[in-house]
DNA sequence: CGTGCAGTTGAGGCTAGTCAACATTAGTGG
DNA sequence: CCACTAATGTTGACTAGCCTCAACTGCACG
């Protein structure tokens, strides 16, 4: 509502983001939305926008459609270490970095803003609250690969399941996109499973208790949860390192 | 040697460091070195310099000493997300954030400097290069962190164990902290159980089967790696992650 | 109407966890 | 310096959670 003219806007998951991590004056939004339009770029499913080993020029930002970010070992053991998701920088200053440390792919078609180092400097030398707010994006992003690997290291497969249905949740709140108690959840068990750490029929059973249990339904690329309290209290989940309010 | 007039100096490990991932002038060294000398502070081990909740004003380097990041569940079972070591930022930019999303307790004594935010973003405005170099040391901790996700949840207990092995000891190499092929580890069993996600129990076995294949001997409190490229051989290890070396 | 991918089910095995006892070392106070 | 205690490391026996292999179903798509 505040930022009306942006409504309706291909930015908007952006915008409602970063403004959700630091408040942004309307003219930095102004500026910081007009760099995202000039760069718009659309990717089909299955498209990797960066491979480990790449070097990175630029900064994307996702305004529509899931990825992942991946590693893999030698013998082809996957893990995914994380979503990107609509609002969020798949590679804020990496550019500072010799190379990727791991590959990004796309999980659905994805609607992305790419920034050229040189303008993505200079809007956040313009706009200190836009570096803040990128700043906090990177810290979150910190965080959050904290969390899954306390997940991955000492929750059991209901619960880390559990948590991660929440935490994506909780990720695409804020930016607009869960409608009640449901959102569009477009991965594949296999996908799902690299992501939990666990093996496909592993977590196959494991959604199925779940479904059981009746917390969640699961279908059509749709997560409904029935009861988010009662699936946040078997993730043992608290929801403070996603920094989903400001300070002050 | 290129910076001879820090050797010896306290601050060398922290200076080390930032040279490795930015070449910073010898006045931008300087003025940091200054810096981290004004701040000095002692803990003794198992204190806690920042509790998930807390709030952070400044920014701690760690001169010596290790230190570990940690979560717990309500339930108790703790996971060490990372180490922080000789050389490293505790948290940098945190400030930004409203809280700590983690904990962090030292592992032994340790002696770190604190810059306080105003301080800090003063040295970051005036030194370009130490802003990145400050940049990239929150990247690479992110690459580290994702590493971490990867090996709790693609590598099973042996290779989990011998690649924390082998990461540490690439870590601590760069500031001048292996001697030969051994490394100070001043962590006790329980510790590296809950950094690797494992039981004590089992954690002990493992590395009983890695000292029986003579990969590694570990006692006193001392890591010494008999055999690196085997060791990184049983661990997947692929060392990119790190960015020891500057771009170009 | 096949082909291939995603999801599901069953059976059996192995990795890692739990519990409990004991050995060793480090730390403490007399 | 020794005696006592607490923390750390080690071992055995048993269990359970998760993995692997393999088959089968349902569905989308050419």
């Amino acid at each position: 509502m505040r930022i009306q003219y942006t409504e309706g806007s291909l930015a908007q998951a952006v915008i409602r983001r970063f403004n959700a991590l630091r408040p942004l004056s309307e003219e930095a939004t102004a500026t910081f939305e007009q760099a995202i339009l000039e760069g718009l770029l659309r990717a089909g499913p299955g498209e990797d926008l960066a491979a480990e080993g790449d070097r990175v020029d630029g900064v994307r930002l996702v305004l529509s459609g899931w990825l992942f970010r991946h590693k893999t070992l030698e013998d082809g053991r996957r893990q995914i270490v994380n979503f990107v998701l609509p609002g969020e920088a798949c590679d804020a200053y990496v550019y500072l970095l010799s190379t990727m440390d791991h590959s990004i792919t796309t999980a659905t078609p994805v609607v992305y803003a790419e920034i050229k180092k040189a303008r993505f400097e200079k809007l956040l030398t313009s706009e200190r609250t836009l570096a803040e707010a990128f700043m906090c994006e990177t810290l979150v992003n910190d965080a959050i690969q904290r969390e899954w690997a306390t997940n991955l290291g000492r929750r059991v497969a209901l619960e880390r399941v559990a948590h991660l249905f929440c935490e994506i949740y909780e990720r695409l709140r804020p930016v607009g996109l869960v409608d009640g108690n449901s959102c569009s959840f477009p991965v594949t068990q296999m996908d799902l499973a690299d992501a939990t750490g666990l093996s496909v029929v592993h977590l196959n059973r494991t959604i199925q208790e779940l479904r059981a249990s009746g917390l969640i339904s699961l279908r059509e690329r749709t997560l409904t949860i029935n009861d988010l309290d009662a699936l946040k209290n078997v993730a043992f989940y608290s929801p403070s390192y996603l920094q989903l309010y400001r300070r002050d």
